[in-house]
DNA sequence: ATAGTTTAAATAAACGATTTAAATTGTGCT
DNA sequence: AGCACAATTTAAATCGTTTATTTAAACTAT
């Protein structure tokens, strides 16, 4: 490698300061036009590289911005972080991904190092379990958090989430509708703020039906496809025979489908079953699955947004922003048949 | 948020040098051991947070390494990421995670952001056309890279991927084994170095068999199950009828199952199909995927590994890399039905 | 005691940018 | 020519570490 190029090589080369150099760059109206066309000229020929560490240490703002889940393959999250991602681009900020796999220690582990780094601020799902002190050891050190899909209590952060309780009653009420009363609800767990709302959500839902609720129709699990297909024998094995499932999230529900069909039953007609966040994939599972849109883009492009309005001191965002989801209704549900799936 | 605290604040509240503050926290014998207690501790009780910045501006090394690929949201890079992401994180590298979606640009922009940055090193799997003197950018700038899963042409990087022509002609003789002499190949590009490869594979093990080789039974298309969803109707239609499908990757498999699932036939049964990559989901898809295992976890680990000991200076790695491909053979294929998908 | 070692801590010079006050140059006007 | 004023440019201080070099203190052995 050549000798490293830095601005004071380009102004030794052009007999000028490296105080010039450093403005000229950045365009400032100091530094008489040509001047600065003669620097940037040179610059480019150089191979320069900007040291963005140096300049950080002086002025304080890195352009990194850190963004942590519960695991980023999981197309949920995908989905949102390809919004945060192409808001974030547009601002020039580099982010940096990490997932947390629900360890709050790793995730602590995540914000020490940001802070290290000198991230400017940090979006975050909390993993289960966080205590507030952790966001705040950002918040404290100047780097402002912004929480995503998952509430912490007793925390006056910003946070962006789906109305979760509304959408599974959307999907509750849409099989009930269809003429099913006896209604599991399969996948996910009740340690987060988002899995009791959903809970409640069904509850509620069934309630108002005058339906009665029975814990023993709640089979909680991974939210994964392989969860889903897990808990099919579960499912399949409760003495009350539900005729339907209301799943955590759509990758519950196509695993459940698939280990539903496995057993020879054929979902959508004998059992019916929902999803939840509507997947770029449930519509092309077969059966195509019925499911409640959670907003996923909206919550990753309006967090980062807010994070940004805050950083540039434009706008300072506070309070639970809920975005309200829509029912998607394809074939993965019908109407009760009688003979359940006992046939 | 209370004033910065820095090596200085705990020097001067110790009344010792910042040097002595330095040496301490890293623990070197320089120090005497109770002064190191006592400084360490001082450091816990104020809160100090580590400026990596300043660090690496005197060191030149930031531990940070880039990571950039196709799209971080594919399983398939999903699953080479997570072994990269704990091989790293077992030397406390922190990662930079980008996509760069095939465009050049958007890679290139990555680099760069991640020389300003100081990166220490980076492992691409290049986007398609990638002139060479993108990835020299970075060598030449004192940033070591390394690829994972596609080659460049007339480029000395060390590359780590699966042996990609041996792997598909497995999987293309399991076929020919069951009876199949009508084989298409679905999804994909041939722009790639992989596409190449693949395709050679293919056709090497049907010249084998003495099978003419049908230009139209290669169906080229989008890597993802939507591609393969509508792959469906034109993989129906052709007029040779073929009997079973090669498939690019499992997602490509599996959206495939789904489009001739929709049109009436039983994937399995009617028409064989192989996926390729083994990915977790491979295994409880309906009928579950034949597929071939494609070392994810292998590559991604030992690329990072590469990385690592180039980085620290043990080993020099060079070359390129190929992992074996191994058969796993589940339910979508099956022996040859003589009435095809005719019935 | 004294010179010679060892051990412990302090000093000061980088690293590569930014930024502000001060210096320099240039221009137009009387 | 002299002056006010604007347009450029620069010197120097900073940001928070690391590390080679010095200095100081504490032992050892004669």
């Amino acid at each position: 490698m050549a000798q490293k190029v830095k601005l004071s090589t380009i102004a030794e080369t052009l007999g000028v300061s490296t105080a010039t150099v450093s403005l000229a760059l950045r365009d400032s109206p100091l530094v008489a036009l040509s001047t600065r066309d003669r620097i940037k000229e040179q610059a480019r020929a150089l191979g320069y590289i900007y040291n963005r560490r140096a300049a950080s240490l002086r002025t304080s703002r890195s352009g990194i911005i850190g963004v942590v889940v519960h695991d980023i393959m999981n197309p949920f999250y995908g989905e949102i972080l390809k919004a945060i991602e192409s808001e974030l681009d547009r601002d020039r900020q580099t982010f940096i991904l990490s997932n947390h796999y629900d360890s709050v220690e790793k995730q602590r582990n995540f914000v020490e190092t940001l802070l290290q780094l000198g991230g400017d601020g940090v979006i975050m799902s909390p993993a289960i379990g966080t205590p507030p002190e952790d966001i705040l050891l950002a918040e404290d050190n100047g780097m402002p958090a912004i929480l995503i899909a998952r509430s912490i209590e007793g925390l006056d952060v910003p946070i962006f989430r789906g109305d979760d309780s509304y959408g599974i009653s959307l999907a509750t009420n849409h099989l009930i509708g269809l003429g099913h009363r006896v209604i599991a609800m399969v996948g996910g767990t009740d340690q987060t703020s988002t899995g009791r709302d959903r809970y409640q959500g069904y509850v509620n839902a069934l309630r108002k039906a005058n339906i009665e609720v029975d814990p023993a129709l709640r089979i909680p699990g991974p939210r994964s496809k392989q969860g889903g297909f897990e808990a099919a024998v579960n499912f399949l094995s409760l003495p009350q025979k539900p005729t339907a499932a209301v799943c955590w999230n759509d990758l519950v529900a196509i695993g459940l489908m698939n280990g539903i069909a496995r057993a020879g039953l054929i979902p959508g007609r004998d059992v019916s079953v929902t999803g939840y966040d509507d997947l770029e994939e449930a519509s092309i599972a077969t059966p195509s699955l019925t499911t409640v849109w959670n907003g996923q883009s909206e919550v990753g492009r309006s967090a980062a947004r807010a994070l940004l309005d805050k950083l540039s001191g434009s706008h300072e965002p506070d309070g639970i922003h809920l975005i309200k989801p829509e029912m998607r209704i394809r074939q993965s549900t019908g109407p009760l048949r009688h003979s359940g799936h006992d046939n």
